[in-house]
DNA sequence: TATGAATGAGGATTCATTCAT
DNA sequence: GATGAATGAATCCTCATTCAT
């Protein structure tokens, strides 16, 4: 009832309205692609008028970048976190695998644009520098990685850009391949696979030794 | 002079249209995608008029589909090729990479829009049947190379299919990179890089036992 | 307290809201014509809510022409006033000068609306008769001051409605030099040419016999 | 038959189209203004589709400005030649409001755009350059006019911008009368009220002595 | 065969107006 | 009364496709 409260309720709404319209897009998105999705049809999604989707956002490109911007962060923060919260190296690598198959198996609408757009992002400037940087970071946790595993000698010196960048896209290929029904594999099974493979292709072996 | 001769000069004037015409949409759509060329930009780049390109081909798609097939089938000859021509196992896996990265290096067009359109086959139907299996078969090289490996006992058992797909991934994570000019490598020394990573992944330790 | 003060602050209240808007309208409107003006920017302008302008005025064109009658009204009082308080014919065409140049020197916003509509009035029906009459009132006013020269024999019998819109429109015309700032003239020497100009045109020559 | 008749004849087919727009332009701006005419109307009096409308004029902006600018170079011309071919500064003056009134009566929807906008024009930046080049042209044509008539002597030494304008207005405002159906008065006769006024404003009464 | 003018469906965006709070 | 979020009709412009020459 007082002031403050009310200027609450109208934020609330208008995050609402946001997340309404985000998730509606990112649905769309999926499906049709960029191009192909109507503004229309995003608004019949999130089921408000045309008219209110530009109440929120200023383009529909901007609604694409925003649905794109926010499912990086959150992808982002988990996996930091989920990275930092393993032990070894080892450990460490399939966390990354685990979490990143696991978020877009339950994100399944954000994974398909992110990637989709990351295949157009080689039309040069088509991406937003934002989003660039956020998936450039998803790599940058890998790589730093391998390089706390190089230090240690855990891992063989290997090129970490290269090798974090190949990782990165060996599990964007896996996540490929469940999303089109191409494999039923438990996640389980793909990224013990996943880690597996990799671990092979870069511990140490003298390690053992 | 004769009919028959007559009609092969007819043809032949067929066929060269239909390369130039692919050749103008290639670089086309490789520049700035599906949705954002035009039929006249394609028309214009071919040197021809708009009229003209829709005697060769039945509409926009069309033409885009047309030009992804005939990249695709001409790497898979190369690669097939290359591939057999390889002796052993790892050679075979460093002859798809390397054939691979050099024939992208050579077709940054073609593979600016057979991969920008793989990340959007994920949008339902927006892949043509035949091109899909024209990647697919791609990744069966690999999958073929990897049977005979485990079959021969030179690599370990893994999972044929999925492996074959990671390192398929791998070699495309690559050349983004190449693409984007994230790395000024030689390619012999990404070629290097990923076979080793590749080969230590998989190949059967006992083996050197 | 009473029921009756309380209704008189609510009408001043209404009255002051009015004001405010019909201010706001008429610098927004001057600046950029009718329809590049949107009801945000008036209601912006006059530090209300979109929504209270509706409270106040049915549509957009209703506080279009809201703003032009009270502009024109206001107009008219001063100029009858002005040319009633004149002696001579050739004082009171010189009062109708002075006034409507200092009025629209100080009245910049409503000039440029009320003229710039006065050209559009040429479409069809884009004018509110109320409107037209109380343009034509002022042209009126000189019409009956010539009329009366012209009964005195101060005046050449000349066709009395034609010059009297001959006269308006010069004034017009000195008006947009000011206003495009193409002159710099002081008012009082426009004042004088116009009249002299207009004395010259007019005047009974035997008169002066 | 020829090459070269044959791209006349495209040209050809292209200027008809463009004068074809252009005067369903004029008529249908000059009913409802720049704001209220849509494309499809235009096109739909020029009698092709909207589309086609666009491959002759870039935007709406550019099809109205079109449209101003060829009745004003047209209304220039004439002026000019007019004026030229007449004898004394009297019959200048006469020449000038007689070609005026006569083109305006026959190219109503012109007047109405040229005028209205000239009203509009008051917007700053709302009128094209070259327009707006054209409207002072004619202006000082009469100012040219003036500046002989007082060199001579035939003409009281008047300022001759600030009169050269009024007459224009004056005219204006006749014309404007006519337009709005509010005289009736034979073209001839308004002439030679103008002329009459002008020439009594500002011609040098020495002269007669 | 080749052309390119003509078409018109389609979509992003704006903004006057309404109405629940 | 006052607010401003929500609405959706309206309009400019693009461009794939057709077809007369």
């Amino acid at each position: 009832m007082t002031p403050t409260q009310r200027k609450t309720k109208q934020e609330m709404v208008a995050e609402f309205r946001v997340t309404e319209i985000l998730d509606a897009a990112r649905k769309v998105f999926a499906q049709k692609g960029f191009s192909e999705t109507t503004v229309d049809q995003i608004a019949e999604e999130a089921g408000v008028a045309k008219g209110t989707v530009y109440l929120y956002f200023a383009s529909k490109r901007d609604i694409y970048f925003a649905a794109l911007r926010e499912g990086a962060k959150r992808m982002s923060e988990i996996l930091r976190r989920n990275i930092d919260a393993a032990g070894t190296v080892e450990q460490k690598l399939q966390a990354y695998f685990d979490t990143k198959l696991r978020y877009i198996n339950e994100n399944l609408d954000f994974f398909r644009i992110l990637h989709a757009e990351f295949g157009t992002c080689l039309h040069a400037a088509a991406l937003d520098k934002e989003i660039g940087d956020l998936i450039r970071a998803q790599v940058q946790f890998i790589a730093d990685v391998l390089r706390g595993g190089v230090a240690s000698g855990e891992l063989r010196p290997v090129a970490v850009e290269a090798v974090a960048w190949a990782l990165s896209e060996m599990t964007r290929g896996v996540a490929v391949r469940r999303v089109l029904g191409w494999t039923q594999n438990p996640v389980e099974d793909d990224v013990a696979e996943l880690t597996r493979f990799a671990w092979n292709g870069i511990r140490n072996d003298n390690e053992t030794l």
